[in-house]
DNA sequence: CTGACTTTGTGCATCGGTTCACAAAGGGAT
DNA sequence: ATCCCTTTGTGAACCGATGCACAAAGTCAG
């Protein structure tokens, strides 16, 4: 397991992992603003929300990054969890798709904070093209191969009608990207070496739904016809 | 297992299952529309993503109401999946915080179109109280509880600045909503009855971050010092 | 009515992730 | 230097979810 105590460098941390680490290093942050120079797994557990032993092995995949009866060194901890997660380099990022959501995202402040720069927005609508949203000028559509290589774009956001996704989404994988952020509410399929993340604000609203009526004895009460 | 065929709702239905049913509704409501009248559970399975033999159990968990050798009725499964998950009931929703992102979500049709209706805006900004924004007049932050009772709001989605997340929580936590969508980057305390569900951003960009560093060889080439 | 064919529903092995609980490792006081 | 206290890092049991593979259950043709 462990080779050498300081070059953990581990290829294969567990998935469930990684999607914790953004968590960890948002709240190792606010410590840091506050001037907290050393945490216990316990109080930077609480802060993110989950349960100590967990924080613990998840850290624990990056290497022993901790003092036994001290805890961990803030600083530290974010700048190894940082680089872990790529976010020690500049990451250009092209939104597709400049309607409400993509003005949101184009405008949102969480990405700037965390190494992402908003690089590109493109949109197929004349009314929108030359427009300028924050600080950038929206770009045609069909310039879209050539905008992602002239910006050195890595990371695509897809906030571009349903209809839309798949062909931009085929597009950008034809010249070379592999990271695709997808917001319109659709399956694309794409080859087996780029990733897409989604998110669909409507499932998460349903799966409330879901929950909330079982809480309101739902189930129960609507037991339909029998 | 089986208590009675024709009466299968079997309380704990696994939040995994949950989660993919919205999946499902969306590819049948999209059959639907396209005239499909019956479905096998490899073609579903295929539109919405997932593995078939997974598909079969989720929806084994709600019933056996597909036909052997012949597959689902899409406009029945449809019906079935809205009423487990609830959305045949008219659900309130209530967005604080009508910044760029409140924006997008009270023009965003996802919602409406899923039984969810945006009964309320509030904010806490006197430039943005009293504007109109999807047909809703904007309401200020102080009548907050007022508002909602008013309303019917069961379900509230914050989209605040974080710092006013938990506040904002906390007050309508008071007033008897037990569902909140999150986006607000914090960590919300709330009682175990109040179920939170968040979503972040920034979070799926980095974890698109790390993947697309290791494709790129990132941890081998960046050895720092070593 | 019978037999071939299709597709569901599920038992079972497996896997990844979570949690407990504790030995190992460090700090600090005496 | 020794002992006590704190906190990490992890072995091991557990738990839920996944996916294979197949029997059961249905359709349809003849």
């Amino acid at each position: 397991m462990k080779s050498r105590p300081s070059q953990p460098r581990d290829r294969g941390i567990p998935e469930a992992t990684v999607a914790r680490l953004p968590l960890y290093l948002r709240a190792l942050h606010g410590m840091a603003e506050r001037g907290i120079a050393t945490v216990s797994s316990e109080d930077l557990a609480n802060a993110a929300g989950v349960n100590s032993a967990k924080l613990r092995k998840d850290l624990s995949h990056l290497g022993s990054y901790g003092t036994r009866g001290v805890g961990y060194e803030v600083e530290y901890l974010v700048y190894q969890i940082s680089r872990e997660l790529g976010l020690t380099q500049d990451w250009a990022v092209a939104i597709v798709g400049v309607g409400n959501l993509g003005r949101a995202l184009a405008n949102y402040g969480g990405f700037v904070s965390r190494g992402f720069r908003v690089a590109a927005l493109v949109d197929a609508d004349p009314e929108v093209v030359g427009e300028t949203i924050a600080g950038l000028n929206v770009e045609h559509i069909d310039d879209l191969e050539a905008v992602i290589k002239r910006r050195g774009v890595s990371i695509v956001v897809l906030a571009t009608p349903a209809a839309a996704a798949q062909e931009v989404c085929d597009r950008v994988v034809a010249v070379g990207v592999t990271s695709i952020l997808n917001f319109a509410p659709v399956v694309l399929s794409v080859p087996e070496t780029v990733d897409v993340r989604k998110v669909d604000l409507s499932i998460e609203l349903q799966i409330l739904a879901f929950h909330e009526q079982r809480k309101a004895g739902g189930p129960l009460m609507a037991v339909d016809g029998q």
